[in-house]
DNA sequence: CTAATAACTAAACGAACGTTTAGTTAAAAT
DNA sequence: ATTTTAACTAAACGTTCGTTTAGTTATTAG
């Protein structure tokens, strides 16, 4: 063996997701990774390999951050009062953090939509797909849905989540609470 | 006097802005416009100046565009209904021209959400409070809406069609109309 | 017909991007 | 204590970015 490393690599990717998600993939640069990482860009290649597998990897810290909140909307049994407080929470979680701008995720899908980039592409229609299972089976607890509302309203509640993470990144929490409730109102 | 120009300058700010529209501000470079536009380099920082000045002209351009559009709104006189068919007609224009995603005016404010630049945040704003105007408008054609109920309901309206136009650019139209569907349900 | 001038072409500019490389430092193995 | 080797520093790599500039072409005025 040799030198030791200096840095703990989760914490590192961690820094890295915060940089990302503040300013999105194209916006940030090695340098600016440097900078909040706090090594050099040389260790950053050898850890990560180059700035594309850096984001894949802080996508992961992303998910692995938000599994938390993830595993307590999986395991409620409350219906539709699930699927709302989801949506707060997703929005608290933000506010929590500070200076943190919408749904990495989301951000991601609309970065990336353009894009040819397979890999991530991938990592998005996953997410997204976990996420609407997850609707339709909380709507299905309310057995006077038919299958045909279920899944209209499982599409409605995607894409309102999906605007509530765009608007979130430029709305105050007043015009976000607002909007959840009477996003709700129709469900 | 001299040798005359050999492009019209609306039609080659009418390329630039469908380029932006598709790729965004950063996404698209010099050498793509070029192309795109079909004149040199020159010629567009001749009648342009900047990429950035380029890029303004192209946003009043859309404004422009869009203006029939806003007009049939204005003038309308049936309340919710003209605030329902005015989203059929946002994401419906887009389609009509083929590749163009989303909202130009939505895709710029997400891009730019996190820039100091003022003279775009001023553009996005003035726009946002135009719609926001109009939908009050409208909602107060009811008289059984309180002056609460319609300020709410604004908000709502706004960072759905929000929403929408992020949407847009990324689910199909099924999913798009279910979801202005369900928008309307309880307005 | 010639001189003047604005529109053009194409090449080059410095800066910043992601990435690599040569050289130095420090910890483990002998 | 010396050798080995991985982690480090810092400078440079080739490309691409937005922008500028030198040189050529075409049109109009005298």
């Amino acid at each position: 063996m040799a030198r030791i490393k200096q840095y703990n690599e989760h914490e590192v990717v961690e820094k890295a997701m915060n940089l990302f998600w503040r300013n999105g993939y194209e916006a940030t640069s090695m340098q600016m990774l440097e900078k909040e990482m706090g090594i050099n860009k040389f260790s950053i290649y050898a850890s990560f390999g180059n700035k594309h597998s850096l984001f894949l990897e802080s996508l992961k810290c992303y998910k692995a951050k938000s599994s938390s909140m993830f595993d307590e909307f999986k395991n409620a049994s409350n219906g539709v009062a699930d699927i709302k407080q989801f949506f707060y929470n997703s929005v608290n979680s933000n506010y929590k953090k500070g200076n943190q701008k919408g749904c990495l995720i989301t951000n991601t899908y609309n970065e990336f939509s353009e894009s040819e980039d397979q890999l991530i592409k991938e990592q998005m229609v996953s997410f997204m797909d976990n996420i609407k299972s997850l609707f339709i089976e909380k709507l299905k607890m309310d057995p006077t849905k038919d299958e045909d509302t279920v899944l209209k309203q499982a599409n409605y509640l995607l894409l309102a989540k999906h605007g509530l993470a765009a608007a979130a990144r430029v709305n105050t929490p007043k015009e976000i609470e607002d909007y959840i409730e009477m996003t709700f109102k129709n469900i």
